[in-house]
DNA sequence: GAGGTCGCTTGATCTGGGTCAAGAACGCTT
DNA sequence: AAGCGTTCTTGACCCAGATCAAGCGACCTC
């Protein structure tokens, strides 16, 4: 559970009975490859830190999916929306690859909120910064033309090529996998 | 400042001593109709709550303007994603109509997070808040064709057609001015 | 109230990317 | 290693929405 010490305290600083209070909340939990993590229409109870394996968040409408984001690393997974919001959510988060997570569940967290200042902190600085990847993320949509969006992401996360299907990084682009792979052979 | 406290006391409770150290932190700002509140380049210094008069945010790339959001009523205005962030911003916020603004120093609303564990929190659920908004935001964007997001904005602000230039709404809803016309004579 | 700017409308034309379709290549499973 | 499903590629065609252009008001300034 070091992963979870550092996580946190690359935000706030604990000291060590609050850690203690804080570090039995946290399990492990595994996917196998094509596992789902949170499942549209449920309320997400738990949110996760990737200990390792690749995720994906889509929206599904009309059969489509629409690729909204990837988790690896040290970053967040699950569906944060609805953790926060405890409403059903809108999104599916589905393992790429045989994964392990870090989760906490809401009430422990809720529990932590109240007991630990620093927490509540800490959540807010972990929202702030999530809401700065949405804003840059954006952006680029907004003004970006694809190809130059292809060339950030292979610049920004060069591995994810290899990890994740084009399919889900056309979809993430927003564009058809057939405009990908063309502006693939093009840009090469 | 009621409205202030009425504000914050949506999300959490504060005690009379408490709010007396909260309320001079805040200042009433005017805005004359087309002056601006954030500029893009600058680090936004000040959140807002707004208590009247509608303002725009939108980035400007290249010459084009992409509006990203109306605020009026009760809700936020000002660069909130650079106010977090403390980064030069990347987004232009003027006013649309003449606006009264009341409006807190960042460094004077960090200290309240210091000292006020209830206001840390406040400041959790607020962006936690935001955050859910952009997703629903995103969300419609890709699902729904431009008539049905149009219509939908109808319905969730019907004001607002009265009070913005319809270029902006176009650009909110992602078309050009012509498109927006051509569809709302084919709505109407 | 004359002139100018800006916003809105309407028409004609163009095009990036989507859709449909079919084949090739890869990687599961048995 | 055979068989099947999924992903990727390539080609032909199509269309929603962008662009270009022109005209009309409404509003502001002098």
């Amino acid at each position: 559970m070091d992963l979870v010490r550092t996580s946190i305290e690359r935000y706030v600083k604990l000291t060590d009975p609050e850690w203690a209070e804080v570090e039995p909340c946290w399990k492990r939990y595994s996917f196998a490859k094509g596992e789902f993590i949170s499942h549209a229409g449920r309320v997400e109870t738990r949110a996760y830190i990737v200990e390792h394996g690749v995720q994906r968040m889509y929206h599904e409408h009309d059969g489509n999916e629409h690729c909204l984001g990837f988790a690896y690393g040290n970053s967040w997974s699950g569906d944060y929306d609805s953790f926060v919001g405890q409403r059903p959510g809108r999104f599916q988060v589905q393992a790429l690859t045989e994964s392990s997570l870090v989760g906490i569940e809401r009430i422990d967290l809720l529990r932590l909120y109240d007991r630990i200042p620093a927490m509540d902190r800490w959540g807010r600085l972990i929202v702030e910064e999530l809401i700065q990847g949405r804003a840059t993320r954006e952006i680029e949509q907004l003004t970006l033309p694809a190809e130059e969006r292809y060339r950030r992401l292979l610049k920004r996360s060069p591995h994810l090529m290899q990890l994740v299907p084009q399919k889900d990084i056309a979809s993430y682009l927003r564009m058809t996998p057939e405009t990908f792979s063309r502006l693939r052979s093009r840009v090469l």
